[in-house]
DNA sequence: ATGGCGAACAACGTTCGA
């Protein structure tokens, strides 16, 4: 089973491109963060053609959520954060793998920049507030696997000019350690778990030719509780859409299960 | 230090993202 996690930058503006992705890699489960529509404007048919079934927590213009899955999702849930702000940012479903219920918590962190405004405080708060909740998910069942665009750089090695973003909301220390309070809860960062050196990244910036000179940075992951990461096959970040036609900033990082 | 790009909108300039 693959899973696939991608910050789309509009669903509605990237879909030629999602469908092209999901005819040409076929992951079971698609995450998808940032869709910028509203619920009622979610291109649900596009991905029943291709027999994705598709839940939602959509938000006009800003943020928003999904999971699309071949197969049927159970406990959907969108209020695992009560967020301040009202935005949408969280979305949860439940999955059945080889006999074991795993929780599939798909998220879109805030960015938090600047840091000297009310934005960066809401990133800490939200951070916080999921920390929380993990606490008490692990608590009603282990087997968590926790995808999205987190908005943090977890060390120098994943971006490309770490000097430069040393008081950035997206590598300030401060963040960093959310990042590893809950790694410290019992989760394994798939990528490192697979690679531990690899100079790898998910987001380029459209700006600056970011993309042709490979200025990335490694923002997009998945957490894998320690009860199911022997489950997990692999890691893929996959480059693939990020070089096409009309690209989101982001692309794809898949797992595979067996 | 600014702007660069791309998307959305009771839109055609402004705000937001990372």
């Amino acid at each position: 089973m693959i899973i696939s996690s991608w910050n789309v930058n509009s669903v509605r503006a990237r879909i030629e491109n999602i469908k092209n992705y999901l005819k040409k890699y076929k992951p079971d489960i698609l995450m998808m963060q940032e869709i910028k529509t509203e619920n009622i404007n979610f291109p649900y048919d596009d991905f029943s053609n291709l027999n994705y079934e598709s839940h939602v927590f959509g938000q006009k213009s800003y943020n928003g959520v999904a999971i699309i899955s071949k197969n049927k999702l159970k406990n959907i849930r969108f209020d695992l954060i009560k967020d301040k702000l009202n935005q949408s940012r969280i979305i949860s479903a439940d999955a059945i793998f080889k006999n074991k219920n795993i929780q599939l918590i798909n998220i879109y962190i805030p960015n938090g920049n600047p840091i000297d405004t009310a934005k960066y405080q809401y990133k800490k708060k939200w951070l916080d507030d999921l920390i929380r909740q993990l606490k008490s998910c692990i608590k009603k069942n282990p087997n968590i696997i926790l995808g999205g665009d987190f908005n943090i750089i977890p060390s120098s090695e994943d971006v490309y000019n770490a000097k430069s973003f040393e008081n950035d909301a997206l590598f300030r220390l401060e963040i960093r350690k959310k990042l590893r309070e809950m790694i410290n809860l019992g989760f394994n960062d798939v990528y490192r778990h697979f690679n531990k050196t690899k100079e790898d990244y998910t987001f380029w910036d459209y700006m600056r030719g970011a993309w042709q000179k490979n200025n990335g940075m490694r923002i997009d992951h998945f957490l894998v509780s320690n009860s199911i990461i022997d489950k997990i096959k692999s890691v893929n970040i996959n480059k693939d859409p990020r070089g096409r036609k009309k690209p989101s900033d982001h692309t794809p990082i898949e797992i595979k299960l067996a």
